[in-house]
RNA sequence: GGUCUCGUAGCUCAGCUGGAUAGAGCAACUGCCUUCUAAGCAGUAGGUCACUGGUUCGAAUCCAGUCGGGAUCACCA
């Protein structure tokens, strides 16, 4: 039963009885602490159609509701507030539902489907923690929408095309020696990386030289015989020169290898890759038919435009001058190849950084004007930068958090605290350390997504690494918690009937309240969809341990004489625990059996 | 400068489709392990919700302005 459409449908009843008149909407909250009850209306939007003043309002349908809902044994009204007690049967009735739901965690199939990319990296640089954030944040939307009975479509854009890749390039040909993953045991992602930041010293250091020999910095910048080495390689790449493609393969497959292990430890995956090598020509192709059309248009030095200031917007370059393409082209050819992939997709979600919004926006009207239908289903999960205590991270200066070595930190300290804690004793050696990988990269996961995905977060490397409180490690502590309390139940052949559950009654306040939250999970996760925003889901998951370790501590279950009331507390608790998994599913966080 | 965005406890964050005395965690201080796991629980202390004005029965929440932080405004990706 949906407890709270029955509650309004039967205020919308009292309502009319009572006045004769009906409400679009009502405001039910839930009740404060301080009060008695569980659900709030709210009266002094209805005392104009009441004529009768809040509190008098509040009274009249209290006791209509009292008397006829067969839902409300209490009420009390405050101020304008009708604060309602639902009856411990209507109680046992919705938690027997839950309990015998079995898609309860997963809704069944809705046979709809959408698509989210996320990650997405420059083939380049190793992952950091902006990448983690993304990561994890695209993965979880994923999850939630799955959860709610759509089939999702994980995806990335690789970006293995273009200048950036050929500046590794060129500098692994000055410096390399012949260099590979395999001979230097470093990892491919990182070797590459090492290569793009030696590209970067030799070039500054050029460039001070031409500009000490009286040259311009674009001059400089232009004539560096490492970057024209870097431009001969994209020339030489795009004429499809054999030697320069092999080299491109081969750098591309170190960095394909590496990421795949930093993907692998963070625990997500991605059902298609894009290459933009594969996509731009599409694009291309597009942006010229869109000339044709006359949607865009043609400068005399050959470069194409689109206006976009009735918009509001700017203009904004398509194809360079000499009709190669730039990011705008790619990902037009990107989003037009992946719809004729999934025809079915109604929707494509952008796991892109805000410091994009501006591209995604012209994106997505560019689109439109090519009329393309799901142009209006695309969202941008734009998301804010990570800041360091220091202000932002900068490759440059050294203060990137790099994603391998922060996941491995994170696992250490779970683990250095499990031993502190006395927990290994009677662990195996691979229990120890797969609990440990669990509870790290838990805290870490938990870190990055409990915070709104729109806003700028901090991470402070000295204080971030948090096992207790208002983090993942508390709850799953409070999944295993509650695991060792069905082992000991099982031991000692508890069975539950549903049946029996129903006839409970004489709850405890805090078990009413956690049957409320319990039952209000589908909310939560149909606002998080609708909120792209994972932090609804942690921070449930977290009030929900919160509570729960709050019964716990309060009311030891096997002291419990009442056989009804034992069975359900151990039904209570099994329910409890298998949501705290199910939402932790969504933010890619397993929980332990023990620890 | 234009556009967008953020400003809540010492710190990190919730709350924002307007509702009751603004909530957590961390840090500080006090208690609680012979009973299901103390990575826990209970409590104390900590606030001009940046500022000013407006809208109304009611504003942290909506609107306008001011101040402060950030992003963006490339034939880079």
């Amino acid at each position: 039963m949906n407890l709270d459409l029955s509650l309004r449908t039967e205020i919308q009843k009292a309502l009319s009885t009572l006045f004769n008149q009906s409400v679009e909407q009502l405001q039910l909250q839930p009740t404060n602490d301080e009060f008695e009850g569980s659900h709030t209306l709210v009266c002094f939007p209805l005392a104009k159609m009441s004529k009768k003043g809040p509190e008098e309002t509040g009274k009249l349908i209290g006791e209509y509701l009292q008397a006829n809902s067969g839902l409300v044994s209490k009420f009390n009204v405050v101020k304008g507030f009708l604060n309602l007690t639902i009856s411990d049967s209507v109680w046992a009735n919705v938690f027997t539902a839950i309990y015998t739901d079995e898609s309860f965690n997963q809704l069944p199939s809705n046979g709809r489907e959408m698509m989210v990319e996320y990650s997405s990296p420059n083939t380049n640089k190793p992952l950091h923690l902006g990448h983690l954030r993304n990561n994890f944040l695209g993965y979880s939307v994923a999850e939630i929408y799955k959860a709610l009975g759509y089939t999702v479509h994980k995806v990335q854009i690789i970006n293995d095309r273009g200048i950036h890749i050929c500046k590794s390039m060129a500098a692994w040909q000055l410096f390399g020696n012949g260099e590979t993953p395999q001979s230097t045991g470093l990892k491919g992602d990182k070797l590459v990386g090492k290569y793009y930041v030696e590209f970067d010293k030799y070039f500054k250091v050029q460039i001070a030289e031409l500009e000490a020999k009286g040259l311009t910095k674009e001059e400089a910048e232009k004539q560096a015989p490492i970057m024209q080495g870097a431009v001969a390689l994209l020339l030489k790449w795009e004429a499809n020169d054999q030697a320069t493609v092999e080299l491109w393969k081969a750098m591309n497959g170190w960095v394909y290898a590496g990421f795949d292990a930093t993907y692998k430890r963070m625990g997500v995956d991605f059902e298609k890759l894009y290459y933009e090598s594969n996509t731009y020509l599409l694009g291309k192709e597009e942006v010229l038919k869109g000339v044709e059309g006359g949607v865009f248009y043609k400068k005399e030095d050959g470069s194409v435009w689109v206006d976009l200031t009735s918009d509001g917007l700017d203009q904004k370059v398509l194809l360079r001058s000499d009709g190669t393409s730039v990011y705008m082209t790619q990902d037009i050819g990107t989003a037009i190849l992946r719809f004729r992939d999934f025809p079915k997709i109604e929707g494509q979600v952008y796991t892109v950084g805000n410091e994009q919004e501006y591209h995604f926006k012209v994106l997505f009207l560019i689109l439109k004007k090519l009329r393309y239908a799901f142009a209006e289903k695309c969202y941008h999960l734009s998301y804010g930068m990570v800041d360091l205590p220091s202000g932002k991270m900068k490759s440059r200066e050294g203060t990137v958090v790099d994603a391998d070595d922060l996941m491995e930190e994170m696992v250490l300290e779970a683990e250095k605290q499990t031993r502190e804690l006395g927990k290994i004793d009677e662990m195996t050696d691979a229990d120890v350390k797969s609990l440990s990988e669990m509870v790290g990269l838990g805290a870490l996961k938990f870190f990055l997504l409990k915070v709104d995905p729109k806003k700028r977060m901090m991470f402070d490397p000295n204080e971030s690494i948090q096992l207790q409180g208002h983090t993942g490690p508390f709850i799953q502590y409070t999944h295993a918690r509650i695991k060792a309390i069905l082992r000991k139940a099982s031991s000692i052949n508890v069975n539950i009937d549903a049946a029996d559950l129903k006839n409970i009654s004489l709850l405890e306040p805090i078990e009413r309240e956690i049957i409320f939250r319990i039952n209000d999970y589908h909310n939560k996760l149909q606002e998080a969809a609708r909120e792209y925003s994972p932090a609804v889901i942690s921070n449930y998951a977290y009030e929900l341990a919160k509570e729960y370790n709050q019964f716990y501590q309060a009311i030891p279950i096997f002291n419990e004489s009442d056989p009804a009331k034992l069975k359900f507390r151990i039904a209570f608790s099994k329910v409890v625990a298998d949501v705290l998994k199910g939402s932790m599913k969504l933010l890619g966080i397993s929980v332990p059996e023990k620890m």
